[in-house]
DNA sequence: CGTTTATTTGCAACAATAGTGCAAAAACGA
DNA sequence: TCGTTTTTGCACTATTGTTGCAAATAAACG
């Protein structure tokens, strides 16, 4: 069981409260976060501004990865083990519930492979599916 | 050969100055355009909130439709043929060039059926590809 | 431990992006 | 052409993302 603690330092993060804080957001929630659902959620209130710096040093080291949306919004879950600083391995497919909204990182689905057309060089693929949820499903 | 007014008229929209102009840039573009794209590309200047109201008109009745992308962006391309009000047939993979930023409907290609956990029903699915585009690869 | 150094935070200010209400202008139908 | 409906532009407000800088905090080291 790996604490809070111990992943900032792996990370080769200094500790602080606003990362403890935010990272335990993270762990306590199964699906993507946003921006507003962090600030909205800690136990204490963080500045904007940290919010942000701290999400944007977690995606730099790998311990959350940011998720593309249909709307304009950034998400951001979560990566499991096997991300290394700045590569990601984050190639599964994302779920987003229309009846809940939640975006859940379906990790044992990969994002297959397409053929393009002549002159495409493929270097990374994103693949979104939209629909109901497990736990909207009852 | 379909006029850009036989286009507003058939998805029963009312022919103006601000929407013949966007759907003409539309027309004129093989590739996705975002809000500011529009903005600054238009030969009369539009106010920016008629800009809004005009691509949230176009959505609505078929003739847009939206990319996700993985930035915060929101971009819109045309929709061929196909598509009916409210009800878009827009699941081909898109394109964006690592190198131009460019967006490229990728008709032909279209979003491969993966299959989902226990309890995950989906409705609808996208992809986009990164790389490097046709263009770009000399 | 306490002191020094480096990092992080919060504030203030700013910039860019979205959205709304309302009166004037334009498009449509007869 | 006239009356009705729709669309537009302006002013205003809200939200979102960024930057510089001084104060606060964490880490490093004796």
């Amino acid at each position: 069981m790996e604490s809070i603690n111990d992943i900032l330092k792996k990370n080769g993060l200094n500790i602080t409260e606003g990362r403890k804080n935010i990272l335990g957001l993270f762990l306590e929630t199964n699906g993507a976060l946003s921006h507003a659902d962090i600030e909205k959620n800690t136990e204490v209130e963080f500045d904007r501004v940290t919010v942000y710096r701290t999400l944007q040093k977690f995606v730099e080291s790998g311990i959350i990865h940011q998720i593309p949306t249909t709307d304009n919004t950034i998400l951001y879950a979560l990566c499991k083990d096997n991300c290394v600083a700045g590569h990601h391995h984050d190639e599964h497919v994302h779920f987003i519930c229309n009846d809940c909204e939640k975006t859940t990182c379906l990790e044992n689905v990969t994002v297959p492979t397409v053929t393009l057309p002549k002159g495409f060089k493929p270097t990374h693929s994103a693949m979104i599916v939209k629909g109901r949820c497990l736990d909207c499903n009852h």
